[in-house]
Parts: C-alpha cells; structure tokens; sequence
DNA sequence: TCCTTTATACTCAAAATGAGTATATTTAGA
DNA sequence: TCTAAATATACTCATTTTGAGTATAAAGGA
C-alpha cells in the first residue's frame, strides 16, 4: 500500500508506537486503576517487532510492568504527538490506549501494585454520597475563564453548563472526558499549568489522565448496554454487591427495586443455590453470570422504529 | 515517555504510520463509500511529520486524493499488520482508520468520483426490500464450514446463528463487523482467498473491506442515540427524505408513523416554511436541523435506575 | 372525475420506567 | 429475651415509551 501509491520518501512516515492501558478493577466498592511509577502513569511501552498484534503487546508490557493478568480489552483511542525529548523533535509518537477489565488480585498487599482510585485523579466525578464539593470552586473557576473572552464567553458557557450540569441541566455521568478538558483549555489542571491544589484532582504523567478519562467515560457509556461489569466481578456475587459496583463505576447511587428489577429482566444471572451472610443483615442469594449469554446476548436495543413484513 | 523507561533499542518501535479513511455519503436513497483507484481501495496514505495531527493529516490525504472536503471525522480503529513487501518484512505498518460523514457533490458527473454503493461490497447487509438471496448461498457455505471441524461445530453453529440471525434469532443490522469476519474465517471471501462470486461481493484491497464493515457497524450503531444522520443530509429536507437515508444506512425499513413521532419527540428539527413538491403526491413540509441542538444534545439515554435524593 | 401517491394526524394496547411501600431474615446489643 | 438496625426481596401504581395500525388531507395524472 504504501509503497505503491505516492513518491514521497517513506522515512517521513517513521515513527514511535506506544501502547498504553487504563486498567481497571473495582474493589471495596471503589473503582482502581493500574499505575507504574509513583502512580502518575499508565503501564505502557513500545510496540515492537516481536508482538504478535496490538493488544497481544500490550498484554506483554502490562504483565512485565505489573504482573497482573489481563482479560477483557478494548481500543481506547489513538493520538499523536510530536516527542517531547529535544533530540526527537523531528519523529512522531503514536500512541494506542487500551482500556482492560479485570478482577483485582487479592494476595499481595490488598491493593498494593499499583492500584489507585479513580476519583483520586478526579474528585469531582463521584457523586455517590452528593455533589462533590469542589464542583463549586471549579466551576466558579471555569465561569471565571469563560468570561475573560468576550467573544466566546456565551458558548463557552453554554458548554460549561452543559458539561457539568448546571443552570438546569442535569448531571450526566458519561461526560467525564468533556469536563476534563474543558478543565484542561482553562487552565486548570497541573497538566496545563495549573498549580496543585485538592480540587483538581492528582495529576499524571503526560497524556495519561485524559486517557483515565476517556477510559471512565467509555465505561459509564458501555456498562448501559453491554453486560461487562461482570468482568469486573468474583465468581458469585450478590445482587447488592453488582449494584455497588456499577455505582462505583457511575459515581452515582441507584434505585434498588428498580435495578433488580433490570437485572432480571435481562436474565443475565443464575442463582447458584449457596447465600451470602458477610453483609450483617439477612444473608443474599449468590448468583453468577449465566456465561451462555456472552454469545446470544451481544444485544443491541433496537430504537429504530422497525416496520415488519 | 519512550525513553525514560526500559533499555531496549528504540529502533524496534518504529513503524510506519498509515491513515485511512472511509468517507460516506447517501444519495439517492443508496449509501456510498468513497474509494479510489478502481473501486477497490480507501483514501488513504501515509502520517507525516508535516501534519499537525492525525485528522488534519487524513483530511488532506482525502482531500488529495478526491476532492472531497470532509466535515463530521471520527476514529474508527487501530490495528498493526507486518508489512506485505518482501524488503520490508521487518518492519510493521499500523493503520489508523477514521469514519468521515460528508454530503455528497452533486458536480461532477453525478456520483462520479469514486462513490461506490456500500452493497456492492456487502450484497447480504442489505434488507430493505427482502432477506436478500444471496443470504441463503453465504450460510449454507458457513454451515458447511462449521460441521467440517467436530469440536467447534457447535459453538461455531451458535456464532453464526447469532450474526446471521438464523434459528430464531432476529437480524441485527448492527452485525456487520462479525458477519464479515465469520465469512472470512471460512474462507468465503476473495480476500482469505475464496473464488470471487457474486454472492459474496466486491473483494477489496487488503484490508479495506474490514474496516468498510467496521464503519457501516459503527455509523448504525451511532444513528440510534446521536444525531449523526445531519451530517448526511442536505441543507432543507422532508421527513421521507430523512427516513430513506436511515434506511439506507440500516439496510432495513422503518415503520412511518412512529419514525416521525421519535423524530419530532427529540425536538431536533424546525420547519423551513417551505414546501417540497418533488415527490409526486402531496407536497411535504421542508425542515432543517435545529443546530443549536449540537451543544444541549449531547444526548444519552440514562439506561440506569437513579435514585434521586 | 377518480385513482394513485405521498403527507400528516390520531388511536390503542402492551411494555418499560420511575418512585415508593410492605414484608422477610439476620446480627448486634439493650 | 426482646428490640433495633441492617439487609434482602416482593409488590404496587401511575406515567412514559413503544409497536402497530387506522383515518384523513392534498397533490398529480389517466
């Protein structure tokens, strides 16, 4: 392909391929990603000659770097800088993020590797208990921002609000990537020059973060319509465990009748007959994910308006 | 990033960068996909240091290679091939492939260019008229295929079952990828080497067809909860117009009275005023898209039980 | 004129959703 | 031992959203 088309030297189209992965577990009711170093970065490395493909690369670094086995994966997104270090001004970097599902490892440590909540890195995602309370300093500062131009103040309001619900629009927990970098354009953050400070959160090498957030913000997507919270699961699990899970995930509390009530209906779990008594009040039925369904059940809601015939 | 971390030589991670783009448009009720040389390539070419990011370097590749301005651009996926050309088996090619939406040129010559209708490449992925014919050819072969290995067979019969929708499963159009992939796996297209044949349709270049598939699975995917159809349609259209284009894009029919209550229930469109008399019966209202609507929905539909509180 | 074609407006039952109530079983402790 | 606190689980009920179909209006052409 390359060869055949264009006249142009190939070496212009040399470059650095970097896979990177967010890898989440949720344990204790807190959703955790997998960092290198003193927890500011993602596992990552080269794509080289001797990997397979893609993801079966990215496994190898994710297991050299962490020693932790990987199930499910999926294709984050793919971007490209120009290198930072001087001497490489004039080669590109690629860079393909994965997002991983899988179950933390209880042995070594309770969560020692290199595991760190999420909403550490961002605080004002989790509204599990309220509204967190940095919301208002930061959007105080973004408003703030979005007022110093006054040609662009209007949409960038509009865009502030919406974001982050506000002047009546409601909270929406998928926006997680927006918020970030609107937070990013207005300075915010550490990564954009910002000075530390609580609100906003802990922040990471690089890119990584605005990977973290486009890996939650898929997450909070996909666990509306695709069963994979299960990869996040033990084996058995009660009913209330798995709605705790997907709260971590959403960073918002659910109606639990009606929660049961979706669970069911999908017929996604089987009961396993043994009951669950860790949780001090009435012990739970323990069920698990009816693994017949990963085939049949790749559903997709059809909100098309069919016409049969 | 690259190298502050592990001491193998740098020379490994390089890699030729290509982008590819597969460009759509739907006219006359026919969904088109732009290609070049004789129908059976993408735009495409390779990432250079010129380009100020991965998208700008693909919309002037597109832009070169067609002369097709492109609006609406998003990634489609990544993936990593070892390089064809016997001099450069040592070195890997990774291709970053991007969805483009655009309305069509009316200028020259009509549909001219390099538009070429999505079913002559997917022949079986149309059923707006009927469970096309061909269907019948591909799933007896894939049947054939499936007994030929006694251990799969079953789990194999299920997957095709599944995409297919055979043994009452129900069609699913959004299955596109996984149809592609299970004819591929079976050896039933020209592609993994099959004889080419009108029932399995247009072979294309390497891998295009692939990510053709994947593009038509992810834009019917998209329809359903983002408001991507505009970026198809013209400046003025009537709700039948509207209707045809998903249409085409699902490959199915739609029912019309309700097509018309969830479009009007979203609040997406305004009327023009004018009226559109081209279609032989009763003339039809002309609407526009309401573009305001771009910011405010973002719309997602929560799928999840919150509790207020 | 009347038939064909397309546009638009309703109707109605079934299913899904949002919100809340009522009734079991446990354990911890007064 | 009895009670309260913490869960678990089962229902209810009004509202909204779907799926499917019917009825009426406005054009053009035989």
């Amino acid at each position: 392909m390359t060869t055949e088309r264009i006249g142009r030297p190939l070496k212009n189209a040399l470059a650095h391929a970097e896979l990177i992965a967010m890898l989440t577990a949720v344990t204790g009711e807190e959703p955790r990603v997998m960092t290198v170093r003193r927890g500011d970065a993602l596992p990552s490395g080269p794509f080289e000659l001797g990997h397979r493909s893609l993801q079966s690369g990215l496994r190898e670094w994710v297991s050299e770097q962490t020693g932790h086995p990987v199930g499910y994966l999926e294709q984050l997104y793919t971007f490209a800088d120009r290198d930072r270090s001087p001497e490489e001004r004039a080669r590109r970097t690629i860079s393909i993020s994965y997002l991983g599902l899988v179950r933390e490892q209880a042995a070594p440590g309770a969560g020692k590797p290199g595991w760190h909540g999420w909403y550490e890195y961002f605080p004002w995602e989790d509204h599990r208990r309220s509204r967190p309370d940095h919301l208002a300093t930061i959007t105080d500062q973004l408003r703030a921002w979005s007022e110093a131009e006054r040609l662009r103040h209007e949409h960038r309001q509009r865009r502030i609000d919406f974001a982050f619900g506000l002047d009546g629009a409601p909270w929406n927990e998928e926006f997680t990537l927006h918020r970030y970098e609107l937070m990013y354009e207005a300075g915010l953050v550490v990564e954009a020059g910002a000075a530390p400070d609580r609100a906003t959160g802990q922040p990471m090498f690089a890119d990584h973060r605005r990977i973290l957030a486009t890996g939650i913000a898929r997450l909070r997507a996909k666990i509306k319509y695709r069963p994979v919270v299960f990869e996040l699961m033990p084996e058995n699990f009660t009913l209330l465990q798995l709605q705790r899970t997907v709260e971590a995930l959403a960073g918002l509390t659910l109606h639990k009748p009606n929660f049961r009530r979706l669970i069911d209906q999908q017929e996604l779990l089987e009961e396993t007959g043994a009951m669950s008594s860790e949780s001090g009040g009435r012990p739970a039925k323990l069920f698990r994910y009816r693994h017949a369904v990963l085939e049949e059940r790749a559903l997709s809601g059809s909100k098309l308006p069919l016409s049969r015939h």
